[in-house]
DNA sequence: GCCAACGTTGGC
DNA sequence: GCCAACGTTGGC
């Protein structure tokens, strides 16, 4: 079991938009990086990871389970470009802020705060424990 | 809106 | 295979 990070501009895909497609979950495609696809690469149905609007919010809104194992981005016909699909497991009780998580000395390691740039990221057990805490999750 | 950081492209 | 130029991302 491993944990994960999916970047999303808002304005672009949401977590309401997320929300809106229910178990049946959506590609998590356009992704146009290779170390990010790397990481689709090796995910497995069963792995969570959580759901980060970046530019105008900054924070962690919802955690999301990996429904489907990396396949061909179907918004592209360039062969190398592959995506896992996701859907939403559960919003967040309290969105954990990026603010928040550069306060945290324990998190100072994540990719989120040294790679910002990077849309999917791994994410350590403890990491995810950490955050989980500060979001409400159980 | 600006700018730093980073990744990709393409000429040599 | 190197590196300069360029484009994009995302925090501030």
């Amino acid at each position: 079991m491993q944990y994960w990070l999916f970047k999303s501009e808002p304005s672009t895909w949401s977590w309401d938009d997320q929300l809106a497609k229910g178990d049946a979950g959506e590609e998590w495609d356009g992704v146009r990086n290779y170390q990010a696809r790397n990481h689709m690469r090796t995910m497995k149905i069963g792995d969570l990871g959580f759901f980060y609007h970046s530019q105008k919010d900054k924070e962690i809104v919802g955690i999301v389970e990996v429904i489907a194992e990396s396949h061909p981005d179907s918004t592209t016909d360039d062969e190398r470009w592959d995506c896992v699909d996701i859907k939403a497991v559960k919003t967040v009780t309290k969105p954990v802020t990026l603010a928040e998580i550069k306060e945290n000395e324990r998190l100072s390691g994540m990719v989120l705060v040294n790679n910002t740039r990077l849309s999917v990221q791994p994410v350590s057990a403890d990491e995810w424990r950490i955050i989980c805490n500060m979001a409400g999750v159980k």
